[in-house]
DNA sequence: GCAAATTTTCAAAGCGCTTTGACTGTTTGG
DNA sequence: CCAAACAGTCAAAGCGCTTTGAAAATTTGC
């Protein structure tokens, strides 16, 4: 059924009809009443492209599935999008997703642009000097940034956790619980959510006086089996660091099989914190010991980032949102006093 | 840049022009040059609603974030994705993605036919008599389903892995090597592959006399937890297992936590084996020791079955496509003989 | 009671594309 | 050499909706 039809069965023309069911003013009460009623006994919708065409807007938002150098998915991915489909659904947008490998995710935005067929896009995982940017700023295309760009703030729309912050905290707990020496297993620090994070570790190193010594950094992949090297290769080392801090849960996997395989007790001999974006199937508070963490939900995360770029959209004059939110440091079982 | 202008452009007619560009036999061979040369100078793109109105396909596949009663978003989803995507790329298609928390679902598959938003949909993680094949066929919209509906395997399209196969030649290896109790630790049995797992290792049980007892499965989240406190409980049993079957290698993680916590030796005091999706971030054979898996790619299954749905949509007649993929058994060092 | 203002409805144009059917010019076959 | 076939191009209609500008119906004000 479309409009025609379900005009000519109102006997009003299509012109009502579509006015009763968008809600314009300029239509009697009572009409849009039976239009409304007639409408869902129909079970009618308007057909997407019709309105699509007629309205120049696509009712959609774009998102790139991010995977990195090895084509690896982001595991966030899939958290941080289903917090943001509800919101799309609420307000009758579509989400499509398409597959990016950095280079060619530009030429996406490209054909999203000259096909009009997203009216925004979220751009997941910034890195430092990040070149999508000067595209979509020249296409015109609407857009949220996951994450910052650097030290760069304005001139965009951006919603971000405070990496930096989360991390000088979790180090500062660290050495006041007594640690000297305190090595971080970090995601690749070409992301700047993960450059962010050394940079609040080695401030709070420096502000107490503490060495920043390369041998018991890292930065690399996401995974169990990197997690699991990494802690290997540090507390190997001759003078071992007695606390780590991680970048993801999946590290802290692989961490724990290391942990473990050398017979140490976490909490005792090495204390862990780790950042949680909050993954179901990976939950920082059954572990043992429990986990502290720095803690933040992508999926709230990705619901927010949803609203901001349907405001965006509806009001491109307003001032660009920029929202930074805190992480919480949830202390638990890991962390214990430096052993003497 | 529109059709119309870059028509005028040529001096030739829209119709001209679209015929040149999307391949039709009558323009001339040397008219197409010049139009598709002008085309890619411009950086001309059809307008996607426009064509889509003008055609009545939506050059779109939906598909429904599969989420589990717990609102936990299936792990796999993003790799499966990610695998189609490209195939879809390569043929001009989008992904639209979309919440679901099953009742929903069905509301989303009616509004994407009466909206005709969608050329088709992939149905994710079939159940036992799953409600939404109805829903479907009612709308007359074409779907693949990645699995299957319990014995039915008729009157749909679907792709599969050998859930049961697999595990009945799992268990049946872990027999020869000795083992007399075995655990199974299972996703949720009411998702059919689960199912089907359960049913291969009772048979591989059966046929050699061994006795199935409930004490030693269970069936439930595929979370790292999960599997830890499962396999604690299953290895805790007086008379315990030498053998755990494990559905995902989330599982495992737990697995391994539980059994490093327990003081036993992986391959020694208890064998492992489970499958394994193929997931990046969690690799069977980098474990210590490597880890006997079912080994199956989710990520390949997701593009093929974009290739199956876009072949059912190209040729509605075609026979139903049907395929069952044999799954690999590797055998790593986590499987030894049975402890006497 | 009638002109003016207001409310309600409608016909028609347009969004940018595809596709049908017709038209022109060129080959082909007997 | 002319009718028939073919190749190449085009004008116009149509996809299903929104929106503009105008018309019809109703209400208001004096």
């Amino acid at each position: 059924m479309n409009l025609k039809e379900l005009a000519a069965h109102l006997n009003l023309s299509p012109t009502t009809v579509s006015r009763a069911l968008n809600g314009y003013p300029e239509v009697n009460e009572e009409t849009r009443k039976r239009v409304d009623e007639e409408a869902r006994r129909f079970g009618y919708r308007p057909n997407t492209h019709a309105r699509r065409l007629a309205t120049g807007r696509a009712h959609a938002i774009g998102y790139v599935l991010p995977a990195d150098k090895s084509l690896m998915i982001d595991p966030l991915f899939s958290d941080f999008v289903s917090g943001a489909t509800d919101v799309y659904a609420a307000h009758g947008f579509d989400v499509m997703l398409h597959a990016g490998g950095q280079e060619d995710e530009i030429s996406v935005y490209q054909r999203y642009s000259q096909a009009g067929s997203v009216d925004g896009v979220v751009l997941l995982g910034p890195r430092l000097g990040d070149p999508r940017i000067d595209v979509l700023n020249r296409l015109k295309m609407p857009y949220v940034v996951h994450g910052r760009l650097g030290a760069l703030e304005d001139g965009y729309a951006w919603l971000d956790i405070d990496n930096y912050g989360a991390f000088h905290r979790a180090t500062k707990l660290l050495i006041d619980l007594g640690h000297k020496r305190i090595g971080l297993i970090n995601g690749y620090e070409d992301f700047n959510y993960a450059n962010e994070r050394r940079r609040g570790y080695e401030m709070a190193l420096n502000e107490r006086d503490l060495k920043i010594d390369p041998l018991v950094m890292s930065s690399g992949m996401m995974t169990e089996e990197n997690g699991f090297q990494q802690t290997k290769r540090i507390l190997q080392l001759s003078n071992r660091p007695t606390a780590l801090i991680l970048g993801s849960m999946l590290l802290v996997a692989g961490a724990m099989r290391a942990i473990n395989e050398m017979r140490l007790v976490i909490g005792h001999d090495v204390s862990l914190i780790a950042h949680d974006d909050g993954l179901a199937f990976l939950n920082a508070s059954s572990l043992v010991p429990s986990l502290t963490t720095t803690s933040s939900s992508i999926r709230l995360a990705g619901a927010r980032v949803a609203e901001l770029i349907l405001s965006i959209i509806t009001d491109p004059e307003a001032e660009q949102p920029h929202e930074l939110w805190p992480v919480d440091l949830i202390v638990r079982g890991s962390t214990g006093p430096a052993k003497a």
